[in-house]
DNA sequence: CTGAATTTTCAGAACATTCTGAAAGTTCAT
DNA sequence: ATGAACTTTCAGAATGTTCTGAAAATTCAG
């Protein structure tokens, strides 16, 4: 139960580690999530290690980030040491999560070092180029609050949206693979 | 004309280059930018390496980097060997390009992918594990889809939207800053 | 054309990230 | 409580990225 992968379920690893990794995350956290999320059953560390040939080390790293991130669940199962895991697959769930803890974080730290900056530049004598920095340097702050105000409504009102759009797009796919199924 | 910067400038150079950093793109590439930002006249090459205290090299990368995505502009003076460079100042231009052409890049490779991987996928005998894989596939295509008929709208019909709440915004704080300076 | 000014390119250095493998730590069935 | 089963941690290796500095290429004023 745990040859080194291949043919479908890698290619599909690879490419969901490709996409992840476009994110900024490391690729091995896509990868893992995409056998989880190929999967019928949960996973454990040590399987997961061989089919991805990844190092033990590697896998509970990427597994913990996983977790953190709301993306893989911990499975108990009666009576067993080992612990097993199994994707979230909720796309939504797990991109507004994302989306809105890492550009919260982002936010924050960027508007408190443009108000740093805009304070600064107050300190300097008066000038046509002072005049000209801080009102760049507002525009720059302004910015970052339009973008916050459009990602914030973003994550909250398309969710219906989204989501609608999305469970049409599953259902028609669902409904063409029943058929196909034997 | 050109110290190592310091002070807001070099607080604001450092923050965009974070922000651009966080979305995948190398720090410089953003300091640059920043610098030219909030400069009111174009700066030539030379002049930049020194603010930033960096390397001619890599302030030529940088630039050349910033062009090909349209987010700065080079400048030539009648009568000079010399090559000046400005900022695009239309946030939302920048943004549209940025994000309209590196999703587009991924969303084709990741498909192409997916679609592979469901024929190499349809190549297994049949079974219930094939069917679940098929099944999973079929769901990470339609989300490639939907995720990129999200991102084309938001980039074609937020446009107005998003010009509109940003022009009020900076049209506040355009009065407060003009009432300030002197 | 020429050559000085300027930009681009690129090999290697410096730096940063991620992985491995094994030791240390934890947990639970007994 | 014990110890086998499993997980986490971490130092160092491997890999990947970005920068430097100088050589090569380009450009244009004269």
């Amino acid at each position: 139960m745990s040859e080194p992968l291949e043919g479908a379920e890698l290619l599909c690893a690879d490419a969901v580690g490709d996409v992840i990794e476009h994110w900024g995350f490391r690729k091995a956290l896509g990868r893992v999530w995409a056998i989880l999320y190929l999967e019928t059953v949960p996973l454990g560390a040590a399987d997961i290690a061989q089919r991805l040939t990844m190092s033990a080390g590697a896998v509970s790293t990427s597994l913990g980030e996983l977790q953190r991130w709301g993306v893989v669940r911990r499975v108990w199962r009666p009576g067993e040491r080992k612990e097993y895991f199994e994707a979230e697959t909720d796309f939504w769930k797990m991109i507004s999560k994302v989306v809105s803890e890492r550009e919260r974080f982002l936010a924050e730290s960027v508007k408190d070092r443009l108000d740093r900056a805009a304070t600064s530049a107050e300190a300097a004598p008066k000038s046509a180029k002072r005049a000209h920095v801080l009102e760049r340097i507002k525009r720059l702050s302004a910015f970052a609050n339009v973008a916050q105000a459009v990602l914030d409504s973003f994550i909250q009102s398309q969710r219906a949206d989204f989501q609608k759009f999305g469970n049409l797009l599953s259902l028609t796919r669902a409904a063409k693979v029943a058929k196909e199924a034997s």
